[in-house]
DNA sequence: CAGATTAGGCAAGTAGCTTGAACATATGAG
DNA sequence: CTCATATGTTCAAGCTACTTGCCTAATCTG
């Protein structure tokens, strides 16, 4: 009876989540936004649905507040969010992508679905759905965090 | 849902490298060795078999010659790994696993078979070597590059 | 409305990388 | 054999993305 191998399963998780991340990080860069970083991706991925406060993505990222409104300045200065006053609460602002944030965040879905096609055609659509859905069923719940 | 999803692909593959990176390196932790970060761990695999020059480790690692040396320097002090004279080179010299420095990679690869463990559990062993073998098919050839 | 809590900002410090330059040894052309 | 060039390593300084520590403003609680 034959044994799965941790090291090997472990190799390959570690392979490919990296090879995804530079695929991604390559794909956005060429389709013009050469100056995010895939940890931006992890903050947009918390912003895109309906803005969020610094304390929210401070917790999602698992970084500091103080490091989590350095990364939203520095987001700002490249035109990629904005900050606004919260709705609900005078002492937050809320962050929410811009027009060129919104643009990057797609980029950032066809470079994910390039890096992924080539994985297809090894693979086949059916073992790749299988790999999908598995990877989903061991995956934590809990925020995607950043990690490059 | 005919095709398969690049996105939940992505969530899925990310989530559980970083849950993968967090188990082991929690558990290389529990095991003793808490002075040790996951990036150490990419070094020993490439110093385990023969021991490697800090040139050939930078290539391994993607950073420089000077911040591999440093990162050796690091964990020389902590008592991981030791420098020797080159026997083919004297300009190189040879950077090899200590006692310690072994005893941290087998509490590594215990370390992974826990955190592997429950997804056995969660898959069954057939679909878990499936993965194992489906990612190995998909992974980019060449070493595996730290990221944490 | 007083005290505790929470959102955010300001300042300084740190870890882990980088670039730039130097030095020692090796290699190859003449 | 000698010199020019390439390679392996190290020293020094700088940068970036974080950290900890403290502060103010707004909100919640009793």
């Amino acid at each position: 009876m034959q044994h799965h191998d941790p090291e090997a399963l472990a190799v390959g998780l570690l392979s490919v989540s990296r090879a995804l991340v530079d695929g991604i990080s390559a794909g956005v860069r060429a389709r013009g936004f050469d100056d995010v970083r895939p940890a931006h991706g992890f903050a947009f991925a918390r912003l895109a649905p309906a803005g969020a406060t610094i304390t929210q993505l401070a917790e999602h990222l698992d970084v500091t507040r103080q490091a989590a409104a350095q990364l939203v300045d520095e987001l700002i200065a490249k035109g990629y969010v904005q900050r606004s006053r919260h709705p609900d609460d005078a002492r937050a602002r809320l962050i929410t992508l811009t027009g060129k944030g919104w643009a990057c965040t797609r980029a950032a879905e066809a470079a994910t679905a390039d890096a992924v096609r080539p994985w297809a055609a090894i693979l086949g659509e059916d073992r790749l759905r299988a790999l999908e859905h598995d990877l989903l069923r061991i995956a934590p719940h809990g925020p995607l965090r950043p990690t490059w």
